[in-house]
DNA sequence: ATCCCTCTTGTTATAGTATAACGTCCGCGC
DNA sequence: GCGCGGACGTTATACTATAACAAGAGGGAT
């Protein structure tokens, strides 16, 4: 998987991502509007974790509503059908890594410069829940520290 | 260890913690005082996860005073030095159930009553974080759902 | 064509979470 | 006594999120 923190091909990145996020509305008979799909768009731009009154004034400079219901309706809608995650240690939102398939995600998330690489991990605690008779609905796993290149510019 | 979801002597459970505080406190050379004890205590009644403000009013009932910083200063500090734990996805605290012990928390943390169990388990990501050269300062591992008592109240 | 229904987007207003900045008090070392 | 740092209190404000309502677009039924 190309990661947040390497080198790779963007450009790429970001069009198999909208593909695939296109098939999926299709498949399911969603509808991308041009305000998600363009909410998308914008979260997938960085792989840096936004938050939704940036995501809303990125919004707002071309043509969309203003007040935050906009922001929040798209950026649930792509949470809700896994086209995006919300880290939760930021009050952030992040494109998916692998839109399509079904995971729990987990993520490293870099405190300096906000991205945030999407890893595919078993889920944790599903023994100890199992003892205690406690069902797991979701989970959230987010590792919080310094990237590669945040690192090096100590 | 006696767990949030099963029956146990839940005195013993307060004054175990609230000795353990004491401890700690007088090790580091830390003032646990009267508001930071009882913000503690507080947090210890029940092993549900309460917001900030919850423990405010309860605070300020108390005579301590009625401003957010009061309540946000005292579990800040319980925080930092490991007596409670916040619960990100709920932006919430609940009182630690290992004082004193170094560990990388993590919860199984109810949607309906918000009780939170707390389990000692690995930190996961460590692989994929070493691969990728990112350096993990802390981790957030919170599985919800719901607990026993509440799947049998459905 | 008209009606009805649902979905999407937009609004206003408000709720919930958190911190910055500043003043006072108190205990302690000098 | 004086200076200092820490704890607690305040005021004011910032940031995050949702409830409730209005308007328009599209589709299917009559
Ligand atoms: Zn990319
Ligand atoms: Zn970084
Ligand atoms: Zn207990
Ligand atoms: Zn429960």
């Amino acid at each position: 998987m190309p990661q947040a923190f390497e080198r790779h091909d963007h450009g790429t990145c970001i069009s198999a991502a909208l593909r695939a996020a296109e098939d999926a509305c299709a498949g399911r008979g969603l509808s991308l509007t041009p305000l998600r799909r363009r909410t998308l768009e914008i979260l997938l731009e960085s792989h840096a974790a936004l938050g939704a009154y940036d995501v809303l004034a990125r919004l707002e400079a071309e043509g969309f509503g203003s007040k935050p219901p906009v922001a929040y309706r798209a950026l649930n809608f792509l949470v809700e059908h896994g086209f995006a995650h919300r880290i939760e240690a930021l009050s952030a939102y992040v494109a998916c890594a692998r839109p399509g398939a079904e995971h729990a995600p987990s993520f490293l998330v870099c405190r300096s410069c906000r991205r945030v690489a999407e890893e595919a991990i078993a889920v944790p605690l599903a023994p100890e829940a199992e003892a205690e008779g406690f069902a797991i609905e979701r989970t959230v796993v987010e590792a919080q520290g310094l990237c590669p290149a945040c690192r090096g510019a100590s």
